[in-house]
Parts: structure tokens; sequence; C-alpha cells
DNA sequence: CTGTTAGCGCATTCAG
DNA sequence: CTGAATGCGCTAACAG
């Protein structure tokens, strides 16, 4: 059987309020070698506190939920990184839930962290439309904070992500600047707002420049390498005429991969004839040949300053700034060709 | 406030009893439409029990950890996906437990997994030597399933893993019967047994056509793709000769990856000059160029009979075969060349 | 500085 | 078929 509060207490000849006082740290309430002998005592038995028990009591759980639309892609790892690292060292639990890219998984995974009691959650919804998982939480009291997502109508909801329309913005200008004119932009799926952003910083960028965005082709992805190869297909077409486009915008970095292969395939140079730009920067960015060039974004510090915040939002404090938006960086390099002239600044 | 067992029950009209055997299907001792009245106020009131009290109550947690080297290293998030989604469906959160290839680290997770009361773990440690979390796990009665691991003088600890050895020797023989002769081995961390399973597996091959191990060029890298590249640039040397080896067998995909790498910026062809296999099949593999031949463990699957396994060991369940051997499967790509027959022909 | 006591929310006897 | 009582292990007043 496992040794209780009160095992100790009798072993130490002390009542169950002092070995629960030394287990908890309480600078008063002990003298320092009654302190030391209860701690003594705890370690030779080896003694670990039922965090159940100290839930009942206590109403807190010391664990969080974490849900990410995928583990398997690799823009996530780093952000679940981050943000256990800042919770463990604090003795909290991380409750992972991969939703599958699937909504429904999602709320079923709501549900079984309320029952967990967890303190707190970090969501990087599948959707954009994620109210309805915010309302249930926030109904029951548990704080939220969103990872890498706006939701409409809630923008004052708590969240860390990066400023995904100026990074847009940033690359399509390096784009513009060098000489491009026909760009083809691979976006995301629709009901990520991320996805609007990004192509409302791609408009920007033309517009900056007194470009017609009406000239942008669109074509649409899911994140994954094969959907940035078929899009790139298609607007390929079967033909043997040129490229319609001279530059490719991926939303993320493994649509822009799929999209360098596409562009292989076909016989298409990159950057020479076709260059070539993603978002993310992904370790897998720098081991495809050319290496790409992307908007990188600081994944790892993304979950470390999500859980920060989480963190004082269980501590019950009001934080002036609830949303934190992260500077993404922009990483030229093989998939763009060298620029000579001095470019003007983007938006 | 949220509502607990005693609301739904006042609500109801009805007892705590009655309300908690609705709560956990009990067929017997609630009639019809008793327990539709309850439901319907459960549901409507978002009533969700407190896994606490519940824990606390019945000695169990519904929990489990699991714990991974890294999940930034792609080979794991198949893993941890598989374990999930088995763990899940039955209602279990699955504690990710990063411990950053850091024994210390793991050890601290074990610890705080211990204070969580986990029902169980999965652990796929960071070095084989790891009884020692397997005696604490023990020692509080908490079942452990070893994932992808095998650990000495623990032969019948419970784990799932793919057949390492005979993965090493199939794609070595590979090589061999292709004609190459002089091969270079990059092996993975000497604290994991599996690094020595490949090994052997390598020298099996050798043997089974009357080669000499001894003539293998040994490398020793862990496991990332910068490991991989200085291995063979070590071997390389600076001065301008013909490659030492006629073949790379790295122990991973990325140390592989690290290889061709390494190989390509020494003019070397891949596979005309030198082939090169890998180990485990990670997407990476196939998106290289040429894409990757490499031996595939079934790592969804092992996450997923692992957790089954562990909820027959956490139901007290004592199976028969305690540890399952997974078959790895030979992947050929383009990595290595075209075999036409069974010939011997030296490079 | 230390001990006593009363719950925390639920499952589980045992009665009825 | 249903209800009342007990305790899981711990924290948090409150006493002393």
């Amino acid at each position: 059987m496992r040794p209780t509060i009160a095992d100790i207490a009798r072993e130490a000849e002390v009542s169950l309020a002092t070995v629960s006082r030394v287990l908890n740290d309480k600078v008063e309430g002990v003298g320092a070698g009654t302190r030391q002998r209860v701690k003594d005592i705890i370690a030779r038995r080896g003694y670990a506190p039922c965090g159940a028990a100290r839930g009942l009591a206590t109403g807190k759980s010391r664990a969080v939920g974490l849900i990410v639309p995928d583990i398997a892609d690799p823009f996530f790892p780093p952000i679940i990184k981050g943000a256990e690292e800042a919770l463990r060292s604090l003795g909290y639990g991380v409750f992972l839930c991969d939703s599958d890219r699937d909504l429904a998984k999602e709320q079923e995974h709501v549900r079984i962290l309320l029952e967990k009691r967890v303190d707190g959650v970090l969501l990087n919804s599948t959707a954009s439309d994620c109210a309805a998982q915010l309302d249930v939480l926030e109904r029951h009291g548990v704080p939220c904070v969103l990872l890498d997502r706006t939701v409409e109508g809630r923008a004052s909801a708590p969240g860390v992500y990066a400023d995904n329309r100026g990074g847009a913005a940033r690359a399509t200008g390096h784009l513009l600047d060098g000489g491009a004119r026909r760009l083809c932009f691979i976006t995301g799926p629709a009901e990520l707002a991320i996805s609007g952003l990004r192509r409302a910083g791609v408009e920007d960028a033309f517009r900056a420049r007194r470009l017609d965005p009406a000239t942008i082709l669109h074509a649409l992805g899911d994140y994954s390498v094969a959907s940035g190869e078929r899009a790139v297909e298609a607007l390929l077409g079967a033909g043997r005429r040129r490229s319609p486009f001279d530059a490719v915008f991926a939303a993320n970095d493994r649509m822009a991969i799929g999209a360098m292969r596409a562009l292989k395939r076909r016989g298409l140079r990159v950057p020479e004839d076709v260059e070539v730009i993603g978002f993310d920067d992904i370790e897998l960015a720098t081991l495809v040949d050319p290496p790409l060039t992307t908007v990188a974004q600081p994944a790892f510090e993304m979950g470390r300053r999500g859980a920060e915040l989480l963190l004082r939002l269980i501590a019950g404090e009001r934080p002036r700034k609830r949303t934190i938006v992260l500077e993404p960086t922009f990483v030229v390099r093989g998939t763009t060709r060298k620029r000579h002239s001095v470019r003007r600044e983007s938006t």
C-alpha cells in the first residue's frame, strides 16, 4: 500500500498538519528540526503526495490541457516543448490532446479535460470557429489561452500569436521588389483566420507597391506537402506553356515544399524560373534542396509565452496585455534569387 | 460554482447514490425513467463529474503518463498519436513528458507522474539504463510498458518494440548483395540498447555472407541530422582521396539524411558513388532527393499496441505475452541502386 | 511552533 | 429500485 500523509505523521510522531506544512513548504509553523526529520522520512519512504486528494482539497489540479491539430505536423512540436518546459518547472502536468484536425474530437477533448479538472487550457484549435469551446471552458471557469489563433468576435480572448499579416507582407514584398510579378499564393484552410490574415498581408504588399492584388493566383491547400504539390500541378496545367507565375508563396513550409516538388518535376528551376517562399521555418525547410526561404515563426516561444500567460490567468491575475503578438523573422535562403539593389521597405 | 453530484441529485429529487449510478452506467439499480431524468439534467447543466473526487474514491485516475526523449524528433509523434488514440477512446488522459534526452529530467517526470497518480506509464526512455525508473514505478504499483526499448536485466519487462536486429540485417544484406563491400555504419548513442541491436544486425549480415565484420567503419551519432553529417565528413577526411566506403547505413533516417548532405557537398553521388540507407521511415525520408531507402518502423502501431498492453496491465490482467515484437519493413527508394540480379561486383 | 477538525466530491457499502 | 452513511488523502481554518 502506498504510504499516506498519516503514515508519515505517525512515523515522525507529529500531526498530519505538520507533515502537510512541510510538504507545501510553508515557511512558518514548523521548527527546523521537525521539518528536517519529516523530510528525511518522506524521502526514505519514497512518499509521493496524492494529487487527487490535494486537488479535492484545494480545488487545483496542477494540470493543464494542451490541444493541437496534429502533432505529426512538425510545426507543433516546438510549441509543445515550449509550453511543457514552462509548465513542468512548476510541477504542472500537461495533458496532450491531438484533435486530428477534427473539431468533434476537439470538443470531446475539452469534455475530458473538464473532467480532469485541469486548471487551464492552451488551445491551438483546428478551426478559428472555436467559440463553442471557449464558451464551455468559460462557463466552467477554466481559463484558456489561444495559441497561434485569433477568433472572430473574441478579439479580446487571451492568446499568443505571430504577426501573420505583417510576415506575409514582408515575404511578398521581397518577391515583388525582386521583380516577381505573377504570384501564386497557396493558402491554408478557410476555417482558419490566420489563412485570411496571411492573404491580407500578401495583398497589403501589392497595394503598397501600387500593384493590383487581383492579379494574384490563388490556390487552396490544407497544410500538407501533397496539397502544395497538387495546387501547383493544377495551376501549371497539362500544357507545355511556360509557368503562369514566377513566384510561389505558400502559407506554410510543407506546402511550399510540395510546390517545389511539383515545380522540379515539371522541369522548372527554383529559384531561377520560379521563386518559392514558405511560412513557419520548420527543420525540414533547411534540409530541402535548395533550402527554403521562409517566414520564421517563434514556435517554441509561442508555447512558452502562452504557458506563462495561462499561469498568470490561473493565479487569478488580470494581465493588461491578454494578447501577445510575436514578430516573425524573414529568413532568406536558397529558393529566392539574390537581390542586388536596395529594396524598399514593405508595409 | 461548478455543479456537484449533490446539485444534480437535488434537482432530480433523488439521492446522490442514484446519480452516481447513472454516471457510471450501472445497469442495475436505477429505473429507466429516473435514469433518463437524471441524464437530462446532467446534460442541461453541463455537469462534468470531478475526476479528482472520483480518483480519490476509486483509486484510479484514468490518466497515464507518456515519456519520450524528444517530440521534435519526427520519429516520436506517430508513436504518441497511436497511444493517444487508443487511450482517448476510453476516456484516459495522457500526460505528455518530453525528457529532452536528459535522464535527470526523465526521473523528475516520473516523480511528477507519481504525484498525479497516473494509472500507468508508457516509457520511451532516453537511455536503456532506466531500471531506476522501472523500480520506482514498480514500488508504487504503477504498471509500465516500454516503448521501442529493451532494458538489460529486465528482459521480461512489458514492452513493445521492433525487431531492430533483423531489420538492420535485412538492410545490410541488401547493400552487400548489391555489391557494397566497404560499409560505414553510423550508430546511435551507446546508452541505447537498440543501438547495439542494430549494430549486431549489421554484423549478422556480414557473417551470413562470410564477410568480416571487422571491415565495417563505425561512426557515432546522436540521431540528429548534424551528427550524421559530421560523422561522414570526419570519415571522408580532408583529402581528395576517394571515399573509404561505398555504402552508409545509419541507425536512423535523420542521420542518414545528414550523411547524404555531407556526401553531396563532397561531390559524391548518391546512390551511384555511395549508397545510403536509414532507419525509421519518417515523412522526411520521402521528401529528400533522392528519396531515402530505409527500414520502416510501425511507429503508430507501436504506440497503439503499447497503450493496449498498458490498459490490460492496469485492468489487472497478466497477459501471456508481455513483450510484443513488431516487424519492420524494408522500403527501397532512391538512395540504393537498382538490383538486377544477384551479382557480385565491387564498385 | 504544533495539533484537531471539518470538509472537498464522489463511489460504495449496507439498509430498506 | 433507492437512500443514508462512510471514507478516500489532503488542506485549511481554528485552537492551544
